[in-house]
DNA sequence: CATGAATGAGGATTCATTCAT
DNA sequence: TATGAATGAATCCTCATTCAT
């Protein structure tokens, strides 16, 4: 009965529909049918078929946005912060993985859209990169991260490698998969001696900052917490 | 009159007008028109637009391949090698635009693919990735690269690292958008005190192993070589 | 408005392009043309063009059948029900020489067609056979009929013959066309002794029954009465 | 090596995938493959497909024909000879089933035939009714055949039961589908007391005459010879 | 507002025919 | 003469979009 159900019903049956096929593989018979709703409705709340695909894709910007803004504590010290962040969107990535991969795909691909929906859908992309850029650049800040490279620059190699994560570890094993790894290669990158203690990673929460750093046998340990 | 030239002719094509409108926005006709050819003659040499496509984007994964073995020297150092590596990615990510978005796109949406095709996808993508899993794997045994992540794994952040400074990075300030920003960030991480000498990336080459690792005022200067 | 409307539409849109062109000499814009529907609409009403072109035939079959069932009285003689049945044939045939001659077209080709299809056409196909066989049946239980040869048989050569007058003798003097001519020919055969009185045959109706056997001068006129 | 063995190869390929499939569902590239040449020979020898289909056709109402000057003995018996044209002509459509086929299809819908064509296919199947039709005027001649209907309209019906033995009747049981079950119909027609001494029919030749014709219990075998 | 039948522009694909070798 | 690669006109069919109910 509310207004914006039929929207939300269209937009995930999109969502569900595209991710297992191409744009052009699916018809607006098949969201009108996946969504329970007359194909004529689908043009009440989308101007086309363009832009029913952008805005579901983009919908899942908001949600991602909006779940590190509720989750991840102002307060917080910074090595939380990221992890939290870390956890949240790999967690969504899993949990949405029809919309992460809408979100994903055609990408790179939009010089052809209509002007104003590939504007929005930079403004939302940029909107996720300046969250997590934020939190970088308090890190900054704080003296644990690097500053000879641009936070912004940071956050999109964190994201890129978050979405390798999802997209191409699924099959790797548990170990791999996890959301640390990523972390904690981002943090401390690949070479020899630092390594991560995986087996701590067993109860994270408690640790949770030990967990992204390492320590004991890495001769690394004596360098700042991050 | 040479065999093969009229399918190079045609995948060319196909690649660049696959690199700015998405797949469904290209007719035949285009792909036709673009490389100088009669429609049918597509037909002739591939079974539909799909083979087009997928075959393309898979050349270039054969010609990225073919790059890293010829380029990359088996005889040299461990450093020397991985840096040549992301040099010559980085590069062809560059120079062919077009076909490495090919490359990227429709990734994940393949489960309606028809099978071979899929699977012949799935098999290009891994001889990239075992390339430089290869390398990366005797980093390990020299005692370059932890240890705790597979070489496998590690070799699928560092691309797509490298894929993003491609894609995303085209405008980012000159100093951000340099392939060895990448290697460094994968090879020693974010965290503070790992600043890349910037300035000394200028002349790449002679001190190429030190562009990878980092000296000077960094506390971690002590750490081995990488 | 009526449903089924816009189907009858085409169906007779096809029957009157198909009766002068061959299957492949007709595009669906000719049918969606000559019906006055959109392309589109064939496809909402038949799979494809061949489902169009088989439904359309096999409504003849249909057609055919309704009026030999409506027409032909079961209380009627024997006689009167062959002749009939043959009045009804003969007309259907030259009332709609389009459908009849869609209905003829293609036969014995099916190898190829998809096998619903296929056998749907060989069902309607047996069921104008069945209803003639019916009537010879009764005919040779009667004694009017040898019993040498399957009644269904002889259905067949009937139709074959029925088929012939319509098709190869339009241009026939008038007399030669007239139905009565197959019929006493099937009857009676081809020997002398067996001759038709033509003049009779100027008022059927009253003395259908006789219009079937001869009598007068004819050196048989002692035969049974068939 | 002789000059016309290619187009007659050409030819048998044609009349073997034309009698399987329908006419715009064989390629070119079909002929040639199935014929052993390449596709632009089929261009040497014929204008187009259309006349192609057509020689191939009309190459069968030829060998048709010379088969009934060949083997119907202007010195027999008119019965003799009436006989021997229908074993001729049953054979024929039995052994080149394929032949026959294409013989039959695509008739009546030829109005949009180029007329050349039209004619030449005309004039063939008219000189094969003529052959028949000569034999069956020297039988009204010789007060065999009954004098009412016209002999070439009597071929007409007689080529039509042939068909229809040779096309329907091939799952018939073996007895129903002897060509002198046609025979007989054709000259006694089906009314009863005409019934085929089917044993006798065990050898023919001998008495070939009387398998045409009827004794024995037959209330009408007092009728004349035919 | 909601629906889904109707539409026809658009696109993938086929195939008869040509022509350089 | 024979060939088969190349061609592009022709055609089937799809599907985004509209609109009467």
């Amino acid at each position: 009965m509310p207004r914006q159900d039929k929207r939300q019903q269209i937009m995930q049956a999109a969502a569900k529909l595209f991710s297992s096929r191409r744009f052009h593989e699916i018809t607006t018979d098949d969201v009108a049918r996946e969504a329970k709703v007359g194909k004529g409705t689908i043009y009440r709340y989308f101007q086309d078929k363009d832009e029913l695909f952008f805005e579901t894709a983009n919908s899942g910007f908001d949600e991602l946005c909006n779940l590190l803004e509720r989750k991840v504590q102002d307060s917080a010290r910074f090595t939380e912060q990221l992890h939290e962040a870390c956890v949240q969107i790999s967690s969504f990535f899993d949990r949405r993985r029809r919309l992460f991969q809408m979100m994903q795909s055609e990408d790179g691909r939009m010089a052809s859209f209509k002007g104003r929906l590939r504007e929005k859908r930079m403004e939302k992309r940029k909107k996720l990169v300046d969250a997590l850029a934020g939190i970088l650049h308090r890190g900054v800040q704080e003296g644990h991260v690097r500053s000879d490279i641009l936070p912004e620059v940071l956050a999109r190699f964190l994201l890129s490698m978050l979405r390798t994560r999802a997209r191409e570890l699924q099959d790797a094993p548990e170990q791999m998969h996890r959301c640390e790894v990523v972390v904690d290669l981002f943090c401390h990158g690949m070479a020899a001696g630092n390594s991560l203690d995986l087996l701590s990673l067993e109860k994270p929460g408690a640790e949770s900052d030990e967990s992204l750093g390492q320590q004991g046998q890495s001769p690394s340990s004596g360098r700042s917490a991050l």
